[in-house]
DNA sequence: GCAATTCAATCAATCGTTTGATTAAATCAC
DNA sequence: GTGATTTAATCAAACGATTGATTGAATTGC
């Protein structure tokens, strides 16, 4: 049985949020260990004891956020489709769940800009949390995408549809600073956010309907 | 008359170059002073003296992306298109010419990852590009997507879907690790670029259709 | 009492910037 | 035209400040 594993408490639970934080919002080279350990209520040796040095504290990092996407995904894990159309209502579903985590302020806020940075680095974390996340997710979608309309489910052209897909919500986190000076949003909010998944929805239909093979 | 801004040259432009490239590709509190100075092959003095500093260098470089890509821009402006049909035409043609930009390696590898590290900052350099490059560009996209479907051109509907039009396309390029990996793509080339472009002009054409008034 | 943590203090290394000297080209006075 | 002077540009060297890491003592929880 796979155990869940198990959420940081007490300091080091502490530095891995200020580090989330900071890391994301500044970057890894701008954050000081002095300023993480400040926001974190603790000393700066407490890094080094715990992760054992500023990089470790990026790992760390890494995986919490592993788990707590994972915890999220984990949630709506639902079993497979029987029907083309209940698997179009399950992938309109993660469609709109995900918009909701990723556009709407809230918990996703320091997870997101840490994984952004992660990614245009390109580094060691981003393995990890590829493998882990990302590619199980990406899997996922496409085993949807086969199902709702008998696409072959690992196909360049399935794999990269979903790209697409995903690419249009991501988009609208990602490119938030751009995106909220054109549409006059002081900060997008509830009702921004079910403007986009209802928007994105319109697509997600469009799209699968072209490539249902009647 | 609008005097296009000349290009820098000599040891400024050899700074500028290092600083895109370096800057983007490590950010720009990871890149020393003295990384970009040997990287152009000049001294560390020359930054302060051509820019007065880190910070000057970072806004040239931000004037150099606005430069570059307005030089690009401008050469595909066209004039306003008479009919619906030359009006989708010319949106398949603008979201090809991105993806082939954006996703085929070559002059834009230093300016898009130094662009969206500035994206992710907020900060003040994000405010001229964005007036200077991203609103003109979006709202010319849009003023297409009308003259295409015969929506209105700046509806809050008509400028999200021109968002999740661009998305699609920047998430390519975002995400480039993310893809490579998925798809087993060593590095995308000019054959991976068209597989892209073709999936996204097909998706456009069926949100295109959908939204037209008829 | 003892092991686990946290602390203030300190370390060498590196940071961005400044300095004064040096060079070659441009400008000036005559 | 020509020698004197100024300007633009680059350089090696050094500046104070800050970086991540380390140390040994103090503190905590049991």
């Amino acid at each position: 049985m796979e155990q869940p594993p198990k959420a940081p408490e007490g300091t080091a639970a502490d530095l891995i949020r200020a580090g989330l934080h900071l890391f994301g919002q500044k970057g890894f080279a701008a954050t000081s260990t002095r300023e993480i350990a400040a926001s974190a209520g603790t000393n700066v040796a407490s890094i080094a004891y715990h992760f054992g040095g500023k990089d470790g504290l990026r790992q760390a990092c890494g995986a919490e956020v592993v788990r707590q996407i994972g915890a999220v995904l984990g949630a709506i894990d639902a079993p497979a489709a029987k029907s083309a159309d209940a698997a179009a209502a399950q992938l309109e579903l993660m469609l709109r769940t995900m918009v909701r985590f990723l556009v709407t302020p809230g918990d996703a806020d320091s997870l997101i800009p840490f994984m952004l940075r992660e990614v245009t680095e390109d580094g060691p974390i981003l393995d990890a949390v590829y493998s882990a996340m990302f590619e199980p997710m990406h899997r996922r979608f496409c085993a949807l995408w086969s199902a709702a309309t008998g696409q072959e489910a690992d196909s360049a052209r399935t794999r990269l549809t979903v790209f697409s897909l995903i690419g249009q919500v991501l988009y609208f986190r990602i490119g938030r600073p751009i995106v909220s000076r054109r549409m006059n949003w002081s900060s997008p909010g509830r009702a921004e956010a079910d403007e986009v998944a209802e928007l994105l929805v319109a697509n997600l239909r469009s799209i699968l309907e072209r490539e249902r093979l009647t």
